[in-house]
DNA sequence: CGACTTGTACTATTGCCGTAGTACAATATG
DNA sequence: CATATTGTACTACGGCAATAGTACAAGTCG
């Protein structure tokens, strides 16, 4: 159960940074539905065996970027505003951004021993299988 | 001239894992030929911006996983790929992984907007991307 | 009210990234 | 041989990510 939101100690990115993207990621799907109640600071801290303050600098950090509602005594929840944001974006800039997260994955792929075509005939494939 | 082989101050990511992963899709797709010889060290630190330190870290660590092969005074050139060195994870794992990588890969292109089928048709491109 | 839960705010400390500068080692070249 | 070029090694330093611990603020709930 919960298998979004994970953080991985061996990728060199910064904590801070993985747990972000994976909190916008798991909205931006849906995994994490408007108005659904994230995981305490503590909790999600032990969970993810990091520490307490890095939580809750995302969870401050996205509040600030009006993606999360932080309740004291309650809890942290999704917000209702989003989804303007990536639409507005311009296509040179979406491009460019399409570009860092391939670059990235391939990176990643090629690390694992795959080659290029490899992984392209990998991905084809999941286009069959997918509703 | 030269466009692969950048670098983003503003990701999070650290330097030398940006440059890394660089160097690694930049051989992957071929941009980076067996035997071609790379930038040496100083040259592009001034290039990136970087210090030439970091250079350095990133071709000896490449040294150290076999990709690249360095010879004082004349250069540091793409070493032949022996691709037996990947045989030691297991299949299963590797593909599971692979599965793990791609899902994260297209949740975030797809938040961006994009299908399936543009994402390959730019992986695609990547490919024949040779000049 | 009082105990509990939640987020927030500090301080202190460790460790790594990146910069800067310098010196050295090995090779090519004239 | 002398010199230039290339990679390597080392020290020192600033900055920030992340940890650890503690205390506080603002709610909930019995």
């Amino acid at each position: 159960m919960k298998d979004w939101l994970n953080v991985n100690l061996n990728d060199p990115t910064p904590l801070y940074a993985q747990l972000e993207r994976a909190i916008r990621l798991a909205i931006a799907t849906e995994k994490l539905a408007v108005g659904a109640q994230l995981p305490t600071v503590r909790q999600l801290a032990v969970n993810l065996k990091i520490n307490a303050n890095t939580v809750a600098k995302v969870y401050a950090e996205l509040e600030r970027a009006g993606l999360l509602e932080t309740r004291r005594g309650v809890g942290t929840f999704v917000k209702e505003r989003e989804a303007a944001l990536t639409q507005f974006t311009r296509k040179r800039e979406r491009e460019r951004e399409l570009r860092t997260l391939a670059d990235r994955f391939l990176a990643e792929a090629t690390v694992l021993g795959y080659t290029l075509d490899e992984v392209l005939e990998f991905l084809s494939s999941l286009r069959t299988e997918r509703d």
